[in-house]
DNA sequence: GCTATGGGTCCAATTCTTCC
DNA sequence: GGAAGAATTGGACCCATAGC
């Protein structure tokens, strides 16, 4: 049974055991966030990188980096979250000299973590902590349930040291999340340029049928939805971060040729034209 | 690798917003 | 209220995708 209480929406959010089915859709927030993988069948796309989980697989994400589960309908997923915000969570350790807590996010930045038998036990054990005083309704647990944050940030800590040295092990070598991997990576770099199937043909010499086929098997999405997303999301970043950015100018700066189409792809992706969702975060 | 087709591209028209 | 510029929508054509 899933358990999903904020004990205050703007620092901290976890979201316990999750066997829900997920939309699948990809979104980045400015939040940070652990992910926890239970059990079942998914594969988990971030910023250029796309990982195939195991159970007891971790991953540290800087929300605004572009991410999404893929995962099969018929498939079992379960999973755990934590969302918090890392000022509020950098001012609270500074006051303990415990900043170095949060090291792991900004240094790794988006990683995936293998956790071994032991360290696994210890992580679960950790979390499930935190779900008792989640679901304890009362001042002194949540005060609890802030500790049992931090000693989970601190078990975590412990783990990056050692998944830093060992990181080239954990990339996926399958021939296909390989060639993908080059695809989502050229993406990342040119996004916003000008970008047809013809010319990812000719950069990266795969064909453009077999470039197009695996793109979707692997990753769920086509090429060019990949990219608007891509761009949408940072058309968002540069809404939030400049006040006085024009949707014209952002429009082109994130790769559309046109402002018309910039405008329709970014009301389908998002529900709200640019101007609205302009509006909406400075109202 | 080919091909039908649905969706993306891009120009033109319309609507909205801001400034005077 | 009108003008100018920015944003959005409409629609024809073209290309990327998915099925073979």
């Amino acid at each position: 049974m899933p358990t999903s209480i904020l004990k205050d929406k703007s620092r901290f959010d976890l979201n316990y055991y999750d066997e829900s089915k997920t939309a699948n859709a990809f979104h980045s927030h400015f939040e940070y966030e652990v992910y926890y993988f239970h059990k079942g069948s998914c594969t988990y796309l971030i910023g250029d990188k796309i990982y195939t989980l195991s159970p007891g697989d971790v991953i540290l994400m800087n929300g605004l980096t572009l991410h999404r589960p893929r995962v099969l309908n018929k498939e079992e997923y379960v999973r755990s979250t934590i969302h918090f915000d890392p000022e509020f969570f950098k001012k609270m350790l500074s006051g303990m000299s415990m900043e170095c807590l949060l090291q792991p996010f900004m240094v790794l930045n988006s990683c995936r973590l293998h956790l071994n038998a032991e360290q696994k036990e210890e992580f679960e054990a950790a979390l499930k902590r935190m779900d008792e005083f989640n679901n304890e309704k009362t001042e002194i647990s949540t005060y609890r349930f802030q500790l049992a944050f931090v000693e989970l940030l601190t078990i975590l800590y412990a783990f990056t040291k050692e998944a830093m040295e060992n990181q080239h092990k954990a990339e996926d070598t399958s021939d296909q999340a390989d060639h993908v991997q080059q695809v989502i990576s050229f993406i990342e770099s040119h996004y916003m340029e000008d970008l047809s199937l013809e010319r990812l043909e000719q950069e990266l010499h795969f064909s453009k049928y077999y470039l197009s086929k695996i793109f979707k098997k692997v990753t769920g999405f086509t090429v060019f939805h990949y990219v608007y997303h891509r761009r949408i999301n940072q058309a968002k970043i540069v809404f939030l971060l400049g006040p006085s950015s024009r949707v014209t100018d952002v429009s082109f700066n994130v790769g559309f040729k046109h402002p018309a189409h910039f405008s329709r792809v970014f009301k389908k992706l998002t529900g709200v034209s640019p101007e609205q969702y302009k509006k909406s975060i400075y109202s």
